[in-house]
DNA sequence: AGTTTATGTCAGCCTTGTTGACATTCCAAG
DNA sequence: CTTGGAATGTCAACAAGGCTGACATAAACT
């Protein structure tokens, strides 16, 4: 179907990108990207817990003793919605938020042991999947797969991105 | 950190998936997903629709004649949610319904001018962000990129991935 | 004739995003 | 010391877009 009419179908003459290769590679995102948050959430949603609350943990987990504000920058979403999240992992004794030593106006957020569970229990399922996907592909394409999507960030983001800073409280 | 103390920290021996090196394959997801749907995300915000909107008209547009129930299967929601995303889309004239000649009971979908007119903008900023990380990462990455997210889908879903079929009304 | 299928629609609920407003705390500059 | 601004928390209201349940209709199938 319109796929140039030359040779081999299969995606492989990448020099030429025809807007169907393209589009090819916008639905894999799309598809992939459910594929890649279905575990998680089905274990979040036993827990009463949605994906905003997965991302919270999941950076905190990653840097402990960041910042609201710092959480704020890297999931890019208000203070407000961020809140609405913190509050119910703090109320239900998955985080623990401590006052900053320097800057007392600063929260330090850290997992408890109860958080730290469910973090291992959410990026093991979201680990097993990445890991077959890999193991089907091989190396190479895992290191073409973290280019790629390394490119597609918006400049902003690259800089968060594999950084775990401690942030001393 | 944890990046096993052996040899190249860039991420390049893949033979051994370290659970940092998942980490970071997570994380690329998370915010390559992100900057591919700010673009479109922008223009969507200004005619007043939503990412939902965008997922239908993309593939109504992919396999004009789908039927409801198709896309119900592709998108992966409920009817009513896709309905309510349907009908503004029909009201507003980006979007024709047509009874199906041997089924009555289904409908056929099709864009209008003005449908079309939006799905080429949607899909040109996206495209161009996707051939803007293909660039840069390469022809080789970007089979990985594919073959990785290939291998990340849902296997119900990797049935659509790709398959173009024209749908006889 | 009766059942199933495809679709539409109404009502209500939840999560997660948004804005705007306002209070508190507290560092830092004047 | 006072004031400005930064960091945080919180309240209220709203919207998008998921969900479930229930019900209606038309057409197809048996």
């Amino acid at each position: 179907m319109a796929e140039g009419g030359s040779g081999s179908p299969g995606g492989e003459s990448l020099l030429f990108l025809t807007d169907e290769q393209l589009r090819k590679g916008i639905e894999a995102m799309f598809f992939a990207y459910r594929g890649f948050t279905a575990d998680p959430d089905r274990i979040l949603a036993e827990k009463g817990y949605g994906r905003a609350h997965h991302r919270a943990i999941h950076f905190i987990n990653r840097s402990p003793g960041t910042t609201v504000n710092n959480l704020l920058g890297i999931l890019g979403v208000t203070k407000q919605s961020l809140n609405r999240v913190l509050r119910a992992l703090i109320d239900e004794g998955l985080v623990e938020s401590r006052v900053g030593k320097r800057d007392k106006r600063e929260r330090h957020l850290y997992l408890t042991g109860t958080g730290v569970t469910l973090e291992t229990a959410l990026s093991n399922a979201q680990r097993a999947r990445m890991r077959a996907a890999y193991r089907v592909a091989g190396p190479e394409a895992v290191a073409g797969f973290r280019m790629v999507l390394e490119a597609m960030m918006d400049p902003d983001m690259q800089r968060h991105f594999g950084a775990v800073r401690e942030a001393g409280a």
